[in-house]
DNA sequence: TACATGATGCCCT
DNA sequence: GGGCATCATGTAG
């Protein structure tokens, strides 16, 4: 708790500062493979009004496009799936089941459609401001699980919905949602077939950072 | 225009 | 561990 107070510290100290360069596009133009191995450790950071809400990625899923059965990408671009075909690095969140918003960032170059899926996260900063977006009260033992681990629940506590955030480029550093490196490296890293699927259900492309208690199962 | 379904979470048992 | 809310989207007719 204490290390998270400090990191917190450390990253609402530098605001406007170095530590909130976001990731390049390179970063996001590859293989959603290698992006969501890289995008583990690394921080989802929302600037709302004159708070900071930071995150630390934890477990994302790779949907690698049209050869992935699974991909909403798999069967063509659509009004709903375009932010695939484009440009990596930019966000695309869907709805889901009548209730959820689902947060991806593209991947590959310009044309070639592939993502990203975030799926849980560790709280660093803005907490107070997770739990009421999420309507729940984080008492004295803080069960903060319940904020930011399952990909339904992160979206919800960041305030993520397609209206706001779809389409949106996640490399500018005038966009109030980017990802940032701030220096953390994980240890290791686990690798297991994607939740919630029917279609190609045994691929492992699920990559969560081992025993990071965070990880929305497993 | 109708209909089946889904990259979920919550509540109940 | 199972049932279910709830609706945007895609596809079929």
């Amino acid at each position: 708790m204490a290390l998270l107070c400090g990191e917190a510290m450390k990253i609402a100290k530098n605001r406007n500062s170095s530590a909130l360069v976001p990731l390049p596009g390179d970063f996001y133009a590859r293989d959603p493979r290698a992006v969501s191995r890289e995008l583990l450790g690394k921080v989802l950071v929302r600037r709302q009004q004159r708070k900071l809400l930071t995150a630390r990625i934890v477990e994302v899923e790779a949907y690698l496009g049209p050869d992935d059965p699974a991909s909403h990408s798999a069967r063509g671009r659509t009004a709903r799936n375009f932010v695939l075909f484009g440009p990596p690095g930019f966000s695309y969140v869907y709805f889901i089941y009548g209730n959820h918003y689902l947060f991806n960032v593209s991947c590959l170059p310009d044309g070639d459609a592939g993502g990203v899926l975030f799926r849980a996260l560790e709280p660093i900063s803005g907490i107070e401001q997770m739990a009421e977006a999420r309507d729940i009260l984080i008492d004295a033992t803080g069960e903060l699980r319940k904020l930011t681990s399952g990909p339904g629940r992160l979206a919800e506590a960041f305030g993520i919905t397609r209206e706001r955030d779809n389409e949106k480029d996640l490399t500018s550093p005038r966009s109030d949602l980017i990802i940032v490196d701030d220096g953390f490296r994980p240890g290791r890293i686990e690798v297991t077939p994607r939740i919630g699927i029917t279609k190609a259900a045994e691929s492992p492309l699920r990559y969560i950072i081992a025993g990071n208690k965070f990880v929305s199962r497993g």
